[in-house]
DNA sequence: AATGAATGAGTATTCATTCAT
DNA sequence: GATGAATGAATACTCATTCAT
């Protein structure tokens, strides 16, 4: 027994990462099928592990689920405030940064089309206490959104509007963006998408001198 | 509303619409617990029926599901339409009906928090071929926004974006302003804050002068 | 409302006999689904009459079931005992009985197959103590046949058997030939396979002088 | 026969055989109380088994019901054409077979009273397709002793007559005195009996010289 | 009497979790 | 560590029965 695998040799998947296999498999999983329709046996089978073996990685089968949701944001967030501190500090850095932040998250999300169902439909299908680490996830996750937004208006390159709900705002419009396209085309946007999404954002659907209420200057 | 059958004055909430009740119950439930943690005993005991009853107005638990977003979605796409259409057709008229569809909809999503958070967190869970029904009942839905968006490019008053993509962008970013400050805040917006949200929208977060790429005009 | 059915006019099947109405609809939708596939509203549906009116007539389900086999089994074993007493007196008279209680036998199950089916396989299904009543109308329906048998012995017509073990027999053999031939055909037997399990009733499947043990007369 | 588990010598009733002890269970508790008072929680708990454990052997709770009359009438028919073909060739030998025939069969329901109770009860019970799958299985046991029928009329032994029709009136006979005499008795046939059943088979009810049609001659 | 809307007891089935190997 | 056979808690759904009309 344990025949198939072993023959391989020593070091391939198992001991580097099991636990990552397991969550790889879970995110696709529960993309899939959603959270309750999956099974735990079925992650295991995609991870190539037995079921027991998910519970030596992940206490319970919704601890995978914020595992998950936990590390991904992480790695996001991450990523997001390296890219934004790349940036530099002339004129026009906070749009540059903001740009950069949804690019990041497009690219993200266009790699990883999965994460972005289960983050979108799974989340609400934890109990309270769970769901609140998850919350506190996002709300990291958010934080580095939310810090480029107020620095913008902190100097004047962005309105001054509320800095949370105009991150609340923007966030959803990249999900929006980003799901509806998926859920429409079946892939993720194209590069000019990803530029029609950073000039809604940026300038709003009204055109440059179009709308009643803009640039009324003389 | 609700006058096909509150006219009849029955004497309790037996005559008067037992299915509404069933539903308005469930949309509270799931809400609270979402959707797979909700008991049909527990929608049942909130709507102060019998469990048998619940299976009297629908064949499932998940049909319950899938006709709460239907009917909700269906009744807030027919006000969107009735606003839409009350705009006249002047200079402007689109941004108006567009400023219409989202203070209509985070109005909406104020007296309704708990069916936003239904919507947001529980259709993911739902089957494939249901999840099917409920994503029609989106569309047509969406349907709504997105011509208006449509005509509003044809008639230069919005940017030449792709109107569907402009369209998933605008929803997200209200369904993400009202879902992000319900939760955050545990109430929703204010006329101030829905006033933002519809200028993040016309004219992006970019400040009137401030972008880089904004109003470059002399 | 009961619009439909008063205009027919006053006596029509309603006073005369709802209850036989029910017991013949129960008879039908029992032999087709099984006694515990059958809904009582289904059966009340083949009567014509509402559910609530079925338990006007009979206190539950299984009562239409034992109600049912009761009813039939005494109907029979009256007529059988009407055909049994017509019978005279003289030589061969018991054999000629038995051949007309198989006789009967047979036609009734040819008329009513539904009865044989709701007999063979429904008794199984009821609990312990109405199943004890059913067995009551079985053994009040065999005491006719076994009473013919035991004539039969004691005239040294019939071989000198246990006559509850013969009688046991026989009701087997009529029973397993219309059952078997009913399940084979779809319809019940021709005279001249009537004919036939009168005669292997009578003198057995070894032929007149052929078995080893048979009319090993001179 | 048992022979791939039994000889592992397992120390308890856990390897040898866990679908045996449950079929096993399943035919006392359904011959008890009827295939649909029996809980599958009462056959898991009469196995010494989990409830969960019931359905890692069987499907669903008809496929025991399905199972166990497949596999006992297999058996019984193996044994049955066993004992067949060990009797010889001369004069009289479909009687003997027939004899061999009726015998085992009573034997094998005085074992195993509730698989007699379990299949005079619950087949009708099963829906259609389910039911089919019994029929064939009781028409692969049937073919046996049709053959035996069908050779001794070929042979001149036995009554020119249907040898099907035949088959079914003596199944219908041993069954019906095996099932007669249990439910009267509380035990199954003595020697003599079986003896009387015979008899009763080969040569009828009616006196070998007694029965005005038999025997006529000079 | 006749009805059928309302009810809730009863159960087959699933699947997360455990633990002996 | 790794496994998967065994388990039983949890629940959607059915349907016999009741009763207000």
């Amino acid at each position: 027994m344990d025949m198939e695998r072993s023959q391989l040799g020593g070091n391939d998947a198992r001991e580097a990462g099991k636990r990552d296999l397991i969550l790889a498999a879970a995110q696709h999983i529960f993309s899939k099928k959603g959270f309750h329709q999956a099974t735990v046996e079925e992650v295991a089978e995609a991870a190539g592990v037995g079921k027991g073996t998910v519970y030596l990685y992940f206490p319970s089968k919704k601890e995978i689920l914020v595992a998950l949701i936990e590390e991904r944001l992480r790695d996001l967030a991450q990523a997001l405030d390296a890219r934004v501190r790349a940036v530099g500090d002339g004129l026009g850095a906070c749009a540059e940064r903001l740009r950069a932040v949804i690019l990041l998250q497009l690219e993200f999300f266009k790699r990883s089309r999965d994460f972005l169902t289960v983050m979108s439909g799974d989340i609400g299908e934890l109990g309270q206490e769970l769901d609140e680490r998850t919350r506190e996830a996002r709300r990291a996750f958010l934080k580095v959104v939310e810090s480029v937004i107020r620095e913008g208006i902190r100097d004047g390159e962005f309105r001054g509007t509320d800095s949370w709900l105009a991150t609340y705002a923007i966030e959803g419009m990249v999900m929006g963006a980003a799901l509806g396209w998926t859920m429409r085309e079946g892939l993720l946007l194209t590069d000019e998408h990803v530029s029609q999404v950073v000039d809604l954002c940026l300038h709003g659907i009204a055109g440059e001198g179009g709308g009643p209420h803009t640039c009324t200057s003389p």
